[in-house]
DNA sequence: TTAATTATTATACATATGTATATATATTTG
DNA sequence: CAAATATATATACATATGTATAATAATTAA
């Protein structure tokens, strides 16, 4: 727990115990030790959701999740948008991280498939916060918040393409299009994912299940489009 | 059905005479003579854009946007909720034209892909406003905005699998996971639209062939997905 | 230590918001 | 045509916001 300061600035309207703590401040009426952009990072993770967007945050709002004064936000951001996309960037780390940790199971000789979905399901779990904020902003946000999390996606569009290919001439196989293949891949997954953010763990494995299938039929179509007649 | 029963509200699901109707306003001193609901649609449509939700959309915006007192907001819509979900609703019926259209030209023999991708390219053209809300709305939102806009979606996706099952007919071939396939093609071509949608023209059309070239390989996969091994 | 610098908070203000209440004006009804 | 009703506007208010300015406390330099 980082964000919570020393005082119950969590509400605007005044509770009794809010009163009472008042009359022995724990903390010196000046100023807290010191912020973090850390801090401010995790403030805004609390606060936005599968509901709410970066861009529908007040400045205000996350300064009091933060436990600070609203004018020490501009000590460390510009502004909100600032702050957005240094956030989104950070959670491409955790993306990557993934990706990583699915590469190593697929060489594994396990499934490229299934490791790749599962672990990201996986992972959906344990770090919610960063994945769904990428996952929404791709969408909303601003042009520049856009720009961010697709520099983000290409990262994991990237590395896929380059298991693949290694995968396949294991196998003696070869897919064309390698890259469509990659990328299409890349948005189902990112789909999956952002339609399972809000629905209960026993579902989300239906349609994990699922996309494993959509999955595979691309690679198969992969292999078998140089054969098929372009209609 | 909340609404009270004497306000002229019309029902829930608009039909397409709904959509056309739209009445240019007529301004008298000191009062506008009727405030349609469409107008307030139409002032929704004109605020909001590829990097405005309506989430980011308050109540006065919307009606300095239309020409009304704000309070006159509340004869028609209990909330922007209330008018965001009608106003989902009406955009599917855009969409629903879209696949129609698209079905159209399908069963005059041409690649269902085709027809479907470029069909939907072109509207997006013709009609950005509906189709970038559809497009929006359902990653953002609230749960409510997301399971309008799914509700949508839905329709898309039952009468792609439809034409799906009849063409493969058509063709002596059978395709396995029909479901699958329609909800992959649906999800490639709706990504297709939120990346394509503040991209000019000319680029659009890459795109495009790039998503026709998915939509295939899935097709492929999906008719030599029974022999291929599960792995 | 003391002075200088830096980071944080306090106060303040113009502005925007949702909505309650009251009033005015169309439209409908009798 | 007038009364009744429905619908739009005007005014008002409590509250929230971004940010400018000033004051204060912690840290660093001397």
């Amino acid at each position: 727990m980082v964000h919570s300061s020393f005082l119950p600035l969590g509400s605007d309207t005044l509770n009794e115990q809010d009163v009472i703590a008042m009359k022995t401040p724990v903390r010196s009426v000046g100023r807290k030790a010191t912020i973090t952009k850390e801090e401010l990072f995790q403030a805004t993770l609390n606060l936005i959701g599968p509901q709410k967007s970066i861009a529908s945050l007040s400045l205000r709002e996350i300064a009091r999740e933060a436990g600070i004064a609203p004018n020490s936000f501009y000590r460390h951001f510009k502004d909100i948008d600032e702050l957005a996309i240094a956030l989104i960037d950070r959670s491409g780390l955790v993306l990557r991280k993934i990706i990583r940790e699915a590469r190593l199971q697929a060489s594994m000789q396990q499934s490229i498939i299934r490791s790749s979905v599962e672990v990201f399901i996986q992972q959906l779990d344990a770090d919610e916060g960063n994945l769904s904020l990428l996952l929404r902003e791709g969408y909303t946000g601003s042009t520049s918040y856009k720009a961010a999390v697709d520099r983000q996606l290409n990262f994991f569009q990237q590395e896929l393409q380059e298991d693949l290919i290694r995968l396949e001439q294991m196998n003696d196989s070869k897919i064309s299009h390698a890259d469509l293949v990659a990328k299409a891949i890349t948005q189902l997954v990112f789909n999956m994912g952002a339609r399972v953010i809000d629905i209960p763990s026993e579902q989300r494995m239906e349609v994990a299940e699922q996309t494993m299938i959509m999955i595979r039929m691309i690679l198969e179509g992969a292999r078998h489009l140089d054969e098929a007649s372009i209609r």
